[in-house]
DNA sequence: AACGCGCCCTGTCCGC
DNA sequence: TGCGGACAGGGCGCGT
């Protein structure tokens, strides 16, 4: 997927180009990605004529909320693109599921070659609920080595689930998780309850840093992700383990391995992370 | 309760 | 050139 940095950067496009657009119309052409119970007529009558007030991030999802309080929350699962018809690429997209028509003739399409996407309808009160089930903001102020390192405390879970779990800490997908574990010198299967507190501390960095950057670059683009304007992100050349099993580590040579924890592919170096 | 696993779906790539 | 199998960034529901 679209992880944070991918999200992130498909938000603030977004916001610059839709806040303050009423949505007119809503078109769904596959509606599989619905969640469940939510249907066409709910969307339309819930959202058309109404204007969008925000585009904000929530973990990996991205969140518009209407003039009505209403707010529409999008999963883009593994394949899924938010992008304007405006953009020369938006006739490239092949899987529209999708279609929101602006106030000003623009088309906001959702296009989900999968379809593991999820779009989500929520009340202020519904809204709250969800968000309850989802972790800290890694780039927040709340995101510290010590909440870190008490977060870990009694599991024997890898590391590398551990940082996939939506419920401890948001955003961070398999590209991340294992760069950020790289970076801190923590090997991908390695108990999250065994990290010390200086642990802690140097994944909190690896973390917000490689998140950081990956936002600079408009995110990675390691098949499938494209911004809103049905761009790719520039951040995969500088993955630095990821997708890298047989090339050398950047730091001392020693050739990276893959293993397979939980049926997800895991990259790391045998000589720098322990 | 926490955890691991299989599955949802399409496209691409690799080896034969 | 064609075909089968493995694999892909996510997340849910299930069984243990």
């Amino acid at each position: 997927m679209p992880e944070l940095p991918e999200a992130e950067t498909i938000v603030r496009d977004l916001r610059d180009r839709i806040v303050g657009h009423a949505v007119t119309g809503i078109a769904v052409i596959r509606p599989d990605i619905l969640a469940p119970g939510l249907t066409r007529d709910h969307l339309d009558a819930s959202l058309a004529g109404y204007r969008i007030l925000a585009v904000d991030r929530r973990a990996k999802n991205i969140v518009l909320r209407f003039d009505t309080g209403r707010i529409l929350l999008v999963n883009l699962g593994m394949t899924g693109r938010l992008v304007l018809d405006d953009s020369p690429r938006a006739a490239e997209l092949r899987h529209v599921a999708v279609r929101f028509g602006l106030d000003d003739g623009r088309t906001l399409l959702y296009d989900d070659i999968r379809r593991f996407g999820r779009m989500e309808l929520h009340s202020p009160e519904s809204w709250a609920e969800r968000d309850a089930t989802l972790g800290t903001e890694p780039l927040s102020e709340d995101f510290t080595a010590e909440r870190l390192f008490e977060m870990t405390r009694g599991t024997r879970v890898p590391l590398r689930n551990w940082l996939l779990d939506q419920r401890k800490v948001a955003g961070v997908g398999n590209i991340y998780a294992n760069e950020a574990l790289f970076r801190a010198g923590l090997h991908p299967a390695r108990p999250a309850g065994s990290i010390d507190l200086e642990e802690a501390a140097r994944l909190r960095d690896a973390i917000r840093n490689v998140l950081e950057e990956a936002i600079e670059a408009r995110g990675t683009t390691f098949s499938d992700y494209r911004d809103a304007s049905g761009e790719a992100g520039a951040y995969e050349p500088r993955l630095r383990v990821y997708g890298r099993e047989g090339r050398p580590c950047p730091v001392c040579g020693t050739p990276l391995q893959r293993i397979v924890i939980s049926n997800r592919s895991a990259f790391f170096c045998p000589r720098c992370q322990k």
